[in-house]
DNA sequence: ACACTCAGAC
């Protein structure tokens, strides 16, 4: 189960009550010189002003790669034609050039004629090859090349390792890592810093081995193979080995930091993330592409706005371009922390926009219930001739179900399949969350049947949920049973559950229910909502009584509370509570968490500026109708974060037309 | 004159 939000767990240190981001952070100077780390989307324009030396006298490096009439390779037809003598040293220009454009179609002509020149036996050009095919996404043409070479180096076995672990094929490299190993080959820096890498997609043993086998050999120090272990321990989840790597590491670079800070936003640890930047900075490194793009990461993870707009600010005075490595990272930050517009903005601004991009700028519309601009942007996408793809799909999809839009949501889904794009189980889910909460509750329940693939738990959570928005008791209990058989620990359908029946006023059935949960062990997770001011965030929970500001916020609520009644908000807790009397029903509402958390945000906060709440599970309906009111009475806008999408209150109504 | 480490949308 993937939610479009991370929950921020209760053990992160970011959510002590109220001290984080310590303000040091915020009095670091930017440095204001340009990075010159190039991403590998961009390599192809820096590529394109290059203009270098010449080969013979006759051929300039732009020819390279010029082609004749015929499709050929201008450089090899001259050849050829006898007009120019080749070397080993010419082959290898022209392989590394395809290498770097990415052109496996040219790596093959140059390969081809390689094998009939009378270099063919040279093992530096025929390392170069593999190399090339690794390079261009084709590790299969690398191994073949590798495997047929009648004498193999150090270099070979190197070479054909990276192909295999830059392809995400990680147990093939570890593999070929072995035998190398018993073909008598002992590991240099640039073998172990690949092995590393496919060590760490592997796991944390075989990661600890490659490590033992470093500080055998002594290649500890190199950055290279620093940096791959810091990230082999980061991508492990295991932070503080990969201080230790770090801090022991003589001589250090950016690559060091950004795997280091890369870690902590895997964990969406923005607090440790936000202060590396810092010291990062402080050590006189200049933050790269890859920094940036971690950082925006783990703000969005937490939804930290404040402080993802503060790095926004050293991007801009770095002079690194707004590419889409880095801007669709920022793009996602901005609508995963609640700003929608600024989402647009960058957008707006990118240099160029790939496919992430567009699936970005949709999930941030979908998030947001923005459901006809997903549509059209979905559109004008196709009207660009960008290619959807699955992402694509699911985004577009989620926006239907979110805005009600049946129809097309079901248009979309047949789109897809006729543009041979593959359903995964995540897009039944969706198709069933659409049909479910457009209270279709029949065809969704005929669409699990009908559907190819196995029915998961996730499947019968959104019919659960369905269930419970459209009051459905039986069909509700029915799809609970299957989930708790699929998936017993999870508390969330157990609730609804017994939600439903309490709804319903079988007060027995959702006890039972409750007791159930209880005996299997099965926890609830605490509901809280947070909120930032001044960099400081603030979190409370349902019925919090330990705050220090806890009298004035409870004053404060009772007195909005009255005023919100007088214009006609009558509180609902037919939801809540049901072992209780309807008075003291009504009074336990009154604290729930995001009740207090405006509550605080009214006394701490500005007249009139918006008010960005977040919470860990999904709004109840009383509190949003009780937001709804509060938005008229103040008249300002409040955006809630829920799960998976924002409220944004304004004026008495919500984005969302009390549909989610 | 060949080979290595760091980012992202659901």
């Amino acid at each position: 189960m993937k939610r479009h939000i991370t929950n921020t767990p209760f053990s992160n240190p970011i959510f002590k009550r109220i001290i984080f981001f310590s303000p040091h952070f915020f009095s670091t100077s930017a440095n204001s010189a340009a990075a010159s780390s190039a991403a590998a989307s961009d390599i192809e324009e820096d590529i394109g002003a290059f203009t270098g030396s010449t080969f013979g006298g006759i051929i300039q490096d732009k020819d390279l790669l010029r082609k004749t009439p015929n499709g050929g390779l201008y450089v090899l037809d001259l050849i050829d034609k006898g007009a120019m003598d080749p070397n080993a040293t010419l082959y290898n220009q022209l392989l590394k050039r395809c290498t770097q454009m990415g052109r496996l179609k040219e790596g093959r002509l140059v390969h081809a004629h390689f094998l009939n020149s009378i270099y063919c036996k040279y093992i530096a050009v025929q390392n170069t090859i593999i190399n090339m095919y690794a390079k261009c996404g084709s590790p299969e043409e690398a191994r073949k090349v590798f495997d047929e070479m009648p004498e193999r180096d150090m270099v070979s076995w190197t070479a054909v390792i990276t192909g295999f672990s830059q392809n995400d094929r990680a147990q093939e490299a570890l593999g070929l890592f072995l035998e190398m190993s018993r073909n008598g080959f002992v590991p240099n820096e640039f073998t172990l810093g690949s092995v590393l890498k496919a060590a760490a997609a592997v796991g944390e043993i075989e990661g600890r081995q490659i490590h033992g086998i470093c500080l055998k050999n002594g290649h500890c120090d190199d950055v290279y193979v620093g940096s791959a272990l810091v990230d082999m321990y980061s991508r492990c989840g295991r932070m503080e080995e990969a201080k230790v790597v770090f801090d022991g590491l003589d001589s250090k670079n950016e690559v060091c930091w950004n795997a280091l800070i890369a870690g902590h936003a895997r964990k969406s640890e923005a607090e440790n993330a936000v202060r590396l930047f810092s010291e990062m900075k402080k050590a006189d490194f200049e933050a790269t592409h890859f920094t940036y793009s971690s950082v925006f990461a783990a703000c969005a993870s937490v939804g930290a706005l404040e402080q993802g707009k503060w790095i926004h600010g050293h991007l801009v005075k770095s002079g690194l371009k707004l590419i889409a490595f880095v801007g669709n990272t920022l793009l996602d930050m901005y609508g995963k922390a609640g700003s929608i517009e600024d989402a647009r903005r960058v957008f707006d601004r990118l240099v160029k926009r790939d496919v992430v991009s567009w699936n970005s700028m949709l999930t941030a519309c979908a998030q947001h219930g923005l459901g006809g601009e997903t549509v059209e942007r979905f559109e004008e996408m196709r009207g660009r001739g960008i290619q959807p793809n699955e992402v694509t799909f699911l985004c577009v999809l989620t926006a239907c179900s979110h805005s009600g839009l049946l129809d097309k949501g079901l248009y979309y889904f047949e789109l897809m399949k006729k543009l041979k794009l593959e359903p995964d189980i995540s897009h039944y889910v969706t198709v069933v969350d659409l049909l479910g909460r457009a209270g279709q509750l029949a065809r969704a329940e005929e669409f699990i049947k009908e559907m190819q693939i196995k029915p998961t738990a996730a499947i019968w959570k959104a019919l659960l949920g369905a269930c419970r928005m459209h009051k459905n008791m039986d069909l509700g209990a029915y799809a609970a049973e299957r989930v708790f058989e699929l998936d017993p620990y999870d508390s969330g359908p157990h609730i609804l559950l017994s939600n439903i029946y309490a709804s319903a006023g079988r007060w027995r059935d959702a006890a039972k229910v409750r007791k159930m949960m209880n005996d299997s062990g099965v926890r609830k997770e605490p509901a809280c909502s947070w909120l930032e001011i001044e960099n400081n965030v603030h979190m409370f929970v349902a019925n919090d009584d330990g705050h220090p500001q806890r009298n004035e916020i409870r004053r404060m609520w009772e007195n909005v509370a009255d005023k919100i009644r007088e214009l006609g908000y009558v509180p609902d807790t037919s939801h809540v509570l049901w072992f209780v009397d309807q008075q003291e029903r009504e009074v336990r509402l009154q604290y729930h968490s995001e009740k207090l958390a405006l509550a605080f945000a009214l006394l701490n906060t500005p007249h009139g500026s918006t008010i960005r709440i977040k919470k860990n599970i999904r709004v109840c309906g009383d509190c949003h109708t009780a937001f709804k009111f509060v938005s008229r009475l103040v008249g300002r806008e409040i955006i809630l974060r829920d799960t998976n999408r924002f409220h944004h209150f304004r004026g008495g109504s919500c984005s969302c037309g009390d549909y989610w």
